[in-house]
RNA sequence: CGCGGCGUGGAGCAGUGGUAGCUCGCCAGGCUCAUAACCUGGAGGUCAGUGGUUCAAAUCCACUCGCCGCAACCA
């Protein structure tokens, strides 16, 4: 048997400054997806996922809360990882930039491209805060009236060395990699911005910072550190071995897929590339730029941006200890298209859950198997060469499958389960509702038999499409019967290639008065 | 003229050349297996505007208006 295919993903790493928002989790939700779905169709995966920790906030935070910033990172790369947990990411390897592991791989990084000629020393001039030790771009200053926006003084110009990386010399090569890899960049839309971005001509840039205790301090000149984002990028290869285990590194590089958010695409679309041919590897297959979500103030129904000083942070366990990990998902992979912006409020996924998960949904399955436990023991022994109902007129299941694994791969999550739910779930409770197998069973025992396996067949191709973005749902559909398959292996191509295997089917169900337990009970 | 995106019934979206579609909400009816769920029917849109291309445009082109994002470190 050949090697399965590899995917290698990963999502952006974040600042643990503050703690994740449903805007960071969407990032999140979107890679676990597809990294559910990739190992569900027989690659093997690895998802990367991690926190960017070598910036000056990070320091500043753990001093006002008089920490060490290790510890500081710990803690929050602990509370992170939680939340991603409980909201079900299948995450294979979670990379901190505090860590050795990724320091030593950076350090190697940086010292080959150095010897590859791509780095030289020069001055950075620009206007410099006393209050904030840093530099403040031109824009910053201008925008709070000439002053800096925290401290509200006027910055002074300095300059001091710094180090460069020749960015500018690898323009051409960019542009003709854009042009060899037009899929490179997703979704579309974003490609052009980045084309336009790198013939408006690119600047070399400054690597490096000085006076920092807290950051990873340039081999080849220690009193300087490593610029946050130069530092950051490398997290898709020091995690995977760069520098320290050479095989492992060639197993999985280049990436499949780096999920960023669209604000940070110039990075990953013309730095990152342009630093990985500095350094001689190959630079990643594709940068997928998902789009953001806003949230709608309730009492103003204007969209807002999430912001702290806005003071509209929902943080994902609000919603997950109201309603579930798993409504949760449905609704922002539903309601927020991944390639665009999405919203949320409160009504909205009342809205949302209700319809489509309570009702739709939870009730399908329950009619279903309290129809079989009442009338056959929850016990149905097919006819073999029965022939199924006639559910579809428009679509047929294997059809929607194929477009439903079209729409993953291409991350239109939302067109995914739009067509689960218009193309499976609308038609079954239409054929549930023509053929009324509550009343033909007291005529016509065999006839509704028949009924209640076309259903039951309908729930297992559900269960399996939903399989990767619901999986507590999914699955505990799929269990409430004896399918002959196990459920770990089970795949989009088992929805028609193994249908009807079971001539001796069961509810295995846990029922409590002849009633399932609701799957998304409804709320008022 | 910095770059880019968007503007479709009350709300949220799909639709990129050929009789305007989906979900929610609303109105009426049906059903009763089911989580007051499910099914059927209905009201509601000059597809932002103007001009152009075409036998035919929400869909292509030009311009106008409105909203938003990005512009090297706030997903």
């Amino acid at each position: 048997m050949a090697d399965a295919p590899r995917w290698y993903q990963t999502t952006a790493i974040d600042y643990p400054n503050s703690r994740p928002h449903i805007g960071t989790a969407f990032e999140k939700l979107g890679a676990d997806v597809q990294a559910r779905y990739r190992r569900q169709e027989g690659y093997e995966v690895f998802f990367l996922m991690g926190n960017d920790e070598n910036t000056v906030k990070v320091a500043k935070k753990a001093a006002e809360l008089d920490q060490d910033p290790k510890a500081y990172c710990d803690e929050m790369a602990r509370q992170f990882q939680e939340v991603w947990r409980a909201l079900e990411v299948s995450y294979d390897d979670f990379i901190q930039t505090s860590d050795k592991r990724h320091q030593d791989g950076c350090r190697k990084f940086i010292q080959k491209v150095h010897d590859n000629g791509h780095i030289y020393k020069g001055t950075y001039e620009g206007l410099y805060c006393e209050g904030c030790e840093s530099f403040k771009t031109e824009k910053e200053i201008a925008e709070s009236g000439g002053v800096c926006p925290d401290h509200k003084v006027p910055p002074v110009r300095r300059s001091e060395p710094c180090y460069y990386f020749a960015q500018s010399k690898f323009q051409d090569q960019l542009l003709r990699f854009y042009e060899e890899y037009p899929d490179f960049i997703q979704p579309e839309s974003r490609r052009n911005e980045v084309l336009a971005y790198v013939q408006g001509g690119l600047q070399d840039v400054n690597i490096s910072r000085t006076g920092q205790n807290w950051g990873i301090p340039i081999p080849f000149d220690p009193q300087f550190t490593i610029y946050v984002w130069f530092d950051a990028l490398l997290n898709y290869v020091t995690a995977i071995g760069y520098g320290s285990d050479e095989e492992r590194f060639r197993k999985w590089w280049p990436a499949d897929v780096h999920f960023i958010g669209k604000d940070i695409t110039r990075f990953h679309c013309a730095l990152w590339p342009a630093m990985c041919f500095a350094a001689g590897i190959e630079p990643p297959r594709n940068v997928f730029g998902h789009g953001f979500v806003y949230v709608k103030n309730e009492e103003t129904g204007v969209t807002e941006k999430i912001s702290k000083s806005l003071g509209n942070v929902v943080e994902p366990m609000d919603i997950i200890s109201k309603f579930s990990a798993e409504a949760f998902r449905y609704y922002f992979l539903r309601e927020c298209p991944f390639p665009g912006d999405g919203e949320f409020s409160w009504q909205r996924f009342a809205d949302v859950y209700n319809a489509d998960l309570a009702n739709y949904l939870g009730n399908l399955y329950s009619r279903v198997i309290t129809i079989i436990a009442k009338n056959y023991d929850g016990h149905l022994v097919a006819d073999s060469d029965a022939e199924p109902g006639v559910i579809y007129t428009q679509v047929d299941l294997e059809t929607t499958v194929k477009q439903v694994e079209g729409h993953i791969e291409a991350c239109r999550y939302n067109q995914a389960l739009q067509a689960i739910w218009q193309q499976v779930l609308v038609p079954t409770n239409q054929y549930a509702d023509r053929k009324e197998p509550w009343k033909l069973v007291k005529t016509d025992k065999e006839a509704a038999k028949q009924v209640m396996l076309d259903l039951v067949e309908q729930l297992r191709a559900v269960s399996i499409l939903l399989k990767p973005f619901l999986p507590k749902t999914a699955e505990t559909i799929y269990r409430g019967f004896n399918f002959p398959q196990t459920w770990e292996s089970v795949c989009c191509e088992d929805v028609w290639a193994q249908s009807r295997r079971a001539t001796d089917l069961r509810v295995t169900a846990a029922l409590e008065g002849g009633k399932v337990k609701a799957l998304f009970p409804r709320i008022a």
